[in-house]
DNA sequence: CCACTGACTACTT
DNA sequence: CAAGTAGCCAGTG
């Protein structure tokens, strides 16, 4: 388990309910900003291990992307209990439901505001 | 070590 | 908006 994974770990533990997070802001937040493709791996692999709400994780044109047919019907039921609410294309509202919160204590990344 | 794969992305047609 | 293309990175064989 190297220190990418381990950070993917943390960030996705750490999405809140109702907000979701594309796959390239996860890699973005744990150091590699093009390991994108891993996200999903490591969710896939993962996530029984931590208990991750893998849900929660979509990708940036606010769709879920899982080829599986069945884990693609879970995971729009599990966000829609969660409250978030899917358009009749399967989208959902990346404005409103990605979370920005972001910036976990990585020390180095900071938040800076105007 | 090399080649291939993929729950991704951004860019171009 | 859909489809094709080229990068990117860790796992696997």
């Amino acid at each position: 388990m190297n220190d990418f994974s381990k950070r993917v770990i943390m960030i996705i533990k750490s999405i809140p309910e109702g907000k979701v997070l594309s796959y390239g802001r996860v890699a973005l937040l744990a150091g590699s900003p093009y390991a994108a493709r891993q996200v999903g791996w490591l969710l896939n692999s993962s996530t029984e291990k931590y208990s991750l709400p893998w849900q929660r994780v979509v990708n940036s044109k606010g769709k879920v992307s899982i080829k599986d047919t069945v884990s693609f019907i879970i995971q729009k039921e599990l966000l829609m209990k969660e409250g978030i609410v899917f358009k009749n294309n399967d989208t959902i509202d990346l404005k409103i439901y990605m979370w920005d919160g972001n910036i976990i204590n990585f020390d180095q990344i900071h938040l800076e505001e105007s």
